[in-house]
DNA sequence: GACTTATTCTATAGGTCGATAGATAGAATT
DNA sequence: AATTCTATCTATCGACCTATAGAATAAGTC
């Protein structure tokens, strides 16, 4: 005995090589068939491997959903804080802060639809975590919103709290179409930016006399 | 043979009685938990029955849903129809869309959280016949709104397919949190309304600065 | 009160799924 | 070459869940 063998700290070949890959197919088929609806037999399909060799990976399915959630997840409260805490116009911020919420629907699509639709099955602990960032975040477009009404940008006596919701609920759902519609996200933020900033109706000539 | 006994045609004491409370419940139930995640035993102890009776209401839970799910968007595309075709202004019929978007949710929140969330996971078959229903309703939106450009009231320039997915999903959203946030129908409509019209910004005041 | 119809029950078949245990093949390390 | 570590495999258990079959009860109806 004695020491023998060191805890073999750093060494090792490199483990979970594969990992990534792993995760990635995870959160493709709970992106596809939601949580509940997929097994782990799915997942080991796309994979190539066998259902039970998962288990190397994760500790058990809701282990694996939390891993996807989290990098749903990751990054937006962040860069929208940094977002937030510049020196612009609210105007200016609102759209940085919308294109942002959807950028990242270009490369991990799945991983964001995934924590917007099944992150009520996680268990509970994790579930009020990730809840977390998300009312944070919701905090930050609320709050840009009522500077917005302060600095006299915005028309006042607007509900800041459901026009966030609003905004979000347009954004999130992009999650949902933007494989089938044929639409760059880049096209996608200017169309809601220019929405939710100026809205439809033209600017001048404020409500002529309905004169039919 | 000869009539013998008339097939029963119309007596009988009243059959499924229940059937209207089985259904809310199950609406209940799915909404809650998910297709999937929901169990045939949750929703018998909702009702305080056993698991096995609910057969006697439906065939399937898969039939179930779509029972569920038929409820969740009935009504939506004949009254958008009706909408569309009034003699109004495009502005106006567009905020007469969404509040009618809206005010299902009411009455039929359950329901109509149920066949946004969980159509998915509907049987081939019936899943394409409620999907169209739905892209019926999308097109609603989106001729009112090209409409409103080519009559000089929207912007022109826009993109209606866009702007469609963006409002419908504004509203879709509030089937998951209408009922912690305590606004009512007629205040998330009319805010609704007024963003999609008219943006958040401030108009430059042109010309007119309204009035004070 | 006999009969019929509506509703719920008991019991269980049959299938699927998540998870564990232990073996094995191969690569990297020593 | 021997050893260690990574990754996957085989095999299987137990739990849960949908759905069926048929009996039992309740609620009218004649």
């Amino acid at each position: 005995m004695t020491v023998a063998t060191l805890p073999t700290s750093r060494r090792s070949a490199s483990p979970r090589r594969r990992a990534p890959q792993i995760i990635e197919a995870t959160a493709m088929v709970f992106a596809e068939r939601g949580f509940h609806g997929a097994t782990t037999q799915d997942i080991a399909d796309v994979l190539g491997i066998r259902q039970a060799s998962l288990y190397y990976y994760f500790s058990s399915k809701e282990a694996a959903l939390e891993l996807v959630c989290l990098r749903g997840v990751e990054g937006f409260f962040e860069t929208g804080n940094a977002i937030a805490a510049r020196p612009e116009s609210a105007q200016k911020r609102l759209s940085l802060l919308i294109s942002s919420h959807l950028s990242p629907m270009l490369d991990r699509g799945n991983f964001v639809k995934v924590f917007l639709n099944e992150r009520q099955h996680l268990p509970a602990e994790s579930r009020r975590r990730i809840g977390r960032w998300s009312r944070g975040l919701e905090r930050i477009f609320e709050q840009v919103i009522e500077e917005g009404v302060a600095a006299g940008e915005f028309r006042a006596g607007l509900d800041a709290r459901l026009v966030t919701l609003a905004v979000l609920g347009m954004c999130n759902a992009a999650s949902s179409w933007y494989l089938k519609e044929n639409k760059g996200v880049p096209a996608i933020a200017a169309e809601f930016s220019n929405l939710v900033i100026d809205g439809l109706a033209i600017r001048p000539a404020k409500r002529r006399p309905s004169r039919r």
